[in-house]
RNA sequence: GUCCCGUUCGUCUAGCCCGGCCUAGGACACUGGGUUUUCAUCCCAGCGACAGGGGUUCGAAUCCCCUACGGGACGCCA
């Protein structure tokens, strides 16, 4: 059974082309997740399926791909190179990957940036191998759980296309994927440990109990006296940083004294009975390891790989530390309010420690999971930078077919106002076709196309003074003014031809009129190149204006 | 404090495992030019790093050791 949402419709989607071109489908790496879905690009991607990549807020976004311009279109814009791929995997021999990995979020806050690594991380392994992505909730602390994170999470997920194979609503036959519903197995296995004679009671907690030479000190940090082991070290072979070694030296709580079993208990029993093959998780969880292997052991079984990713610095001026959920930037549901391209989201926050090693930056998510290896993470932490994600974002927005491009804009132009719901779709087009080159986040839209599609914009008063103060602005919109009402036809070129003229009769620089000209049909001193600008204005919007604004001179 | 991890331009990184091709490459940012003109694009150029010290070696960013610095963990939080 498929997840909630397919990362497949995602407007990014259209990358898929330059995934297949000749160059990339001769390399050797095999990326069996396309194996598996390659066959069927149009049914990742039902006709009229919600798309919650597009970045519309919540349930908000239920508005079907309107005909021909959702996701399905998007599919097919593709299809082409889905076929020349599909075609070169069909070679392959498929074989189902044992791999399986799990994102075990804890519902206790805003979904952020370091979690999102850590899933997307996850994912990426999964899809790389064949293998299979695992969502599980750790709800263990009932105190501070709430349903909002709950959602919260799997919104952030499906909006960063990343589907879960097994976990809530996707169903599995490992589950409950929720730690709130599995007080069974852990008492099963509390039993097991119990009868091996690992646990004792204290305080009315169980306590699990280490292998080793006892003796007590007085602990400098906790402050007290305190029994400790000289336990055996714990070899952690970690894919990502090589050998660790790290020995155990306190026993520690594996059921609290009200009941609850704690996170390393049942994190070590849900990744066993899961059959977890690979715990990919954030490098704080480096020196727990040593607890969960220990656990692992003593429950008889061999303990999966651990790989363990760098941490997420925050900004050196917002303090020290690793990022936290109260960090500017840290939030995924920023990214979505103000109408960041997930794609890019994912890409970015994929180059957080990762890298495809050849230079490449802006990649489709069918070149980060061919080129996904968890061999090639970074051992020291990285700090986020906002800049480069602004300009990920941007390289992604260029880089869409203008269809795909309007149908983000869309809803962005519409809620904001600027556009009624009725616009027609080849103006808009063509309006946007203007806007795309320029404007490096969608949530800049509505401001730099406002006057496109209504004559009620804003006037920047400084650009007004500053062109007022020079030249003879009433003399120049004079003289252009009659020479746009009789041009014919209204296209780039003969404007281009219609300004060298009016140039050449007055004896001034071709581009005289420019500035006075844009302002007076914008109101900015900016925007998207002249001409074309002119053009898709139309004549009459744009002498109508220019005498508007001659009359207030 | 104890244990563990890390350290290449301001930032993300390539190179390191398998020493010479590294006068250390790319990108973002920044600075300066250019552009269908001075603020949302684009092009060009510039700036800019192997933490420090010892080894090993003909040769080290790459291997070893020490120091410094950074980070993480040390909860009946996850």
């Amino acid at each position: 059974m498929k997840s909630p949402t397919s990362w497949a419709s995602s407007p990014a989607r259209p990358f898929l082309c330059a995934a297949t071109s000749p160059a990339r489908s001769r390399s050797s790496s095999i990326c069996s997740w396309m194996r598996g879905r390659a066959s069927c690009p149009v049914s990742c991607a039902p006709a009229g399926s919600e798309c919650v990549s597009r970045g519309a807020r919540g349930a908000s976004s239920t508005t079907p791909a309107p005909e021909g311009t959702g996701p399905v279109r998007l599919t097919f814009g593709g299809l082409c190179g889905w076929l020349a791929f599909a075609r070169t995997l069909a070679t392959v021999e498929r074989m189902d990957s044992p791999v399986r990995v799990r994102f075990a979020p804890s519902p206790t806050g805003f979904f952020h940036i370091g979690s999102a690594r850590t899933a997307l991380f996850n994912w990426l392994f999964a899809r790389h191998h064949g293998g299979t992505f695992i969502l599980r909730i750790e709800d263990t602390d009932k105190e501070r759980n709430s349903p909002e994170f709950l959602n919260l999470i799997y919104e952030s997920l499906r909006w960063l296309g990343m589907d879960w194979d097994e976990g809530p609503f996707a169903g599995g036959d490992r589950g409950p994927y929720l730690q709130s519903e599995r007080s069974p197995i852990y008492q099963a296995h509390l039993e097991q440990l119990k009868s091996a004679g690992r646990t004792y009671e204290k305080d009315g907690a169980t306590f699990f109990r280490l292998e080793g030479e006892r003796y007590t000190e007085f602990d400098t940090y906790l402050n007290a006296e305190v029994e400790k082991v000289r336990a055996a070290p714990v070899l952690i072979d970690d894919v990502i940083r090589g050998p660790v070694e790290r020995a155990e030296e306190r026993d520690f709580v594996l059921v609290r004294a009200n009941g609850e079993p704690t996170f390393h208990f049942v994190n070590v029993v849900d990744d066993l009975t899961m059959g977890i093959t690979h715990v990919i998780r954030g490098e704080d969880h480096l020196s727990n390891t040593s607890k969960h292997i220990e656990l692992f052991r003593a429950l008889g079984a061999t303990p999966p790989r651990f790989a363990h990713l760098p941490l997420i610095l925050k900004d050196p001026a917002a303090g020290k530390g690793k990022m936290s959920k109260r960090d500017k930037g840290a939030l995924i549901e920023e990214y979505r309010q103000r109408h960041f391209l997930p794609a890019a989201v994912r890409n970015f926050i994929a180059l957080l420690g990762w890298s495809p090693k050849n230079d490449q930056e802006v990649l489709d998510i069918g070149e980060i999971i061919e080129r996904f290896r968890l061999e090639d993470i970074q051992k020291s932490p990285a700090r986020f930078d906002e800049k480069k994600m602004a300009h990920i974002n941007f390289e992604h927005l260029k880089a869409l077919p203008i269809e795909s491009y309007a149908w983000c804009a869309r809803p962005v132009l519409t809620e904001s106002g600027v556009l009624p719901e009725s616009a027609d779709e080849t103006q808009l087009q063509q309006v946007l076709s203007l806007c795309q080159p320029k404007v490096d986040n969608l949530e800049n839209l509505p401001s730099f196309s406002r006057y496109f599609f209504s004559d009620d914009y804003p006037e920047d008063p400084s650009v007004r003074e500053r062109l007022l103060k020079k030249g003879e602005p009433k003399q120049l919109l004079d003289e252009l003014i009659p020479a746009l009402e009789e041009l014919e036809p209204w296209t780039a070129p003969a404007l281009d031809d219609a300004f060298a003229a009016l140039a050449g009769k007055t004896n001034r620089k071709v581009h005289a009129w420019w500035p006075l000209c844009r302002f007076g049909v914008s109101g900015v001193g900016g925007g998207p190149d002249f001409l074309p600008m002119l053009e898709v204005l139309g004549k009459p919007t744009v002498v109508t204006r220019l005498r508007r604004f001659r009359d207030t001179l």
